[in-house]
DNA sequence: TCCATTGCCTAGCAATACTAGGTATGGAAG
DNA sequence: CTTCCATACCTAGTATTGCTAGGCAATGGA
């Protein structure tokens, strides 16, 4: 979900994720490249992504990376599905208070 | 952590707490017995959690767990974890639509 | 020339959630 | 009385997956 966020805005390539992931979470995900790499492959294989090589300006290859319809729709459940997950652990975390009110 | 906060209210035994997690949950966390008794064993071989058996009402034996001292500490660190993460996360997940602004 | 940075990749380990079984007791239903 | 359900515990094994620890290659600066 953090890698579909992460190219909701726009298409990018593994090594500026993970810089785009680090940045925005304010450093709370410094995910490594053992762990973004084959998550962008097996995103890619399920449809969710699509990518193709390009050249930067100083002519490296990359791997660009986007957001498939069925991608967008993923992360769109995702999100659903997070929502879903974090209001039931608040729900667990925060019931014991209540009965010491 | 979820089997933590099940504790913080008073000490159960593992089928009490599977239910009570299922309802404090809403339903959203059903989990099975294949994954609680294990975490069970995992949390008191790392003292978080103590443990003896006890007979119900009707004489069935239980094992009731009840958090340590170092359980209720490492809870707390795990409560702070979570909003951090859940923080992150919901960085991660806003940050296209204030763009979009 | 050597190293740091960018940029990609994978083999293998370790952790763990869950499936799919097993055991045992008590009470209710037939 | 036997069968079944609910309670109550357990574990072996599988599948997934995050990460460590490497490797490869090109560029540009020291």
């Amino acid at each position: 979900m953090i890698v579909l966020a992460a190219l909701e805005a726009a298409p990018a390539h593994g090594y500026a994720i993970i810089e785009e992931i680090r940045r925005r979470s304010g450093g709370a995900f410094d995910l490594p490249e053992g762990t973004v790499y084959p998550v962008l492959h097996r995103l890619e294989t399920s449809q969710l992504l699509s990518s193709h090589w390009e050249k930067s300006p100083i002519g490296r290859r990359r791997r660009v990376y986007a957001l498939t319809k069925h991608g967008s729709a993923s992360l769109a459940a995702r999100r659903t599905s997070w929502v879903q997950f974090s209001s039931a652990i608040e729900a667990l975390l925060a019931e014991p208070k209540l009965c010491r009110t």
